[in-house]
DNA sequence: ATCTGTCCCTGGACGC
DNA sequence: TGCGTCCAGGGACAGA
């Protein structure tokens, strides 16, 4: 699933496709639960404008365009956002894939779940935003115009401070997971990178958030960007849906060290891997290395 | 204020 | 082989 990694890996290969260029047209499925701004209102007002930054907030993107105002979108659990020519099987569900031949089953064809498409005036490459669960979401903001989505994120991973953490979760009694997986503290921690983290800082997933140590706060921190960063380094975690824009899977799923292990041996003492349920996410973790 | 449970959605896994 | 049932999971929201 998209976090942050995965969302800063798409805005960087995204940018240098989408920066300077002016959209043509822009075409999507029918209304619904993803569009957050009326797919017709999308369809009529991004023609004409020009993309001329594209940011992002925790697991949010942002693509601002030349009249000031911005485009949200959200990659939810399935969302993904690629260039026209990319080509993979996770672009293809496994019905579709058996009824094409070998050579054909990787070539995407638009389909009932690539809900954006946006074309370009230079006539190159579109942009698509394919997502089947459509947990992902797409806002056009005015100008001057926020999201209460936005308002509040906490500080991004990326840039948290160990005491950030702590002054949180010393007045919290929920599992130190939840806290983590909560964007009003930390931004873009989602369920694969607070497994590897805690993992790598040795606290307990179920332990509560006030139990946790300051010390213990600035290692958990230090793991979350570590591992933050290796994924970003390698392209993310092709797991399920995740793919790069180009198509490409990641590399990280083969780095994650307790993440959907469940069974196998740990990587650091061989005691089985387990999973719980923690606030109705899988958590999985070393019952030996994590205290 | 904080916490917990429910819901949105669909494909895939599993059982018979 | 085919059908029904269950599950995953980010985040908003309601109710405790």
């Amino acid at each position: 699933m998209p976090e942050l990694p995965e969302v800063e890996v798409t805005r960087r290969r995204i940018a240098p496709f989408v920066v300077g260029r002016r959209i043509a047209k822009v075409r999507t499925t029918r209304k619904s639960y993803f569009f957050l701004t009326p797919p017709a209102r999308l369809e009529r007002e991004l023609p004409g404008r020009t993309v001329v930054e594209l940011e992002r907030r925790g697991k949010y993107l942002l693509a601002r365009l030349d009249d000031g105002r911005r485009l949200l979108l959200h990659l939810g659990m399935t969302g993904q956002l690629f260039v026209e020519n990319a080509s993979s099987v996770r672009l293809l569900s496994a019905a579709t894939r058996a009824s094409l031949t070998p050579e054909a089953q990787v070539s995407f064809v638009p389909d009932r779940h690539t809900h954006l498409r946006v074309e370009f005036d230079d006539g190159g490459p579109a942009l698509f935003f394919r997502d089947v669960r459509k947990f992902g979401k797409v806002r056009l903001l005015g100008a001057d115009g926020t999201d209460p989505r936005l308002e509040k994120l906490g500080v991004d991973a990326l840039s948290a401070t160990g005491d950030e953490l702590w002054a949180a979760a010393r007045k919290r009694k929920v599992a130190i997971k939840s806290l983590l997986l909560g964007q009003d503290v930390i931004a873009g921690i989602g369920n694969i990178y607070a497994d590897e983290g805690l993992f790598l800082a040795g606290i307990r997933p179920r332990r509560a958030a006030n139990k946790v140590s300051r010390s213990e706060c600035q290692s958990l921190v230090d793991a979350v960007k570590r591992v933050l960063l290796r994924s970003i380094e390698t392209g993310g975690s092709s797991i399920s849906d995740y793919l790069q824009p180009d198509g490409s899977d990641g590399g990280y799923q083969d780095e994650r060290r307790v993440y959907a292990r469940t069974g196998e041996p740990c990587p650091k003492c061989g005691t089985k891997i387990r999973r719980i349920v923690i606030g109705a996410r899988s958590t999985h973790f070393c019952p030996s290395c994590q205290r």
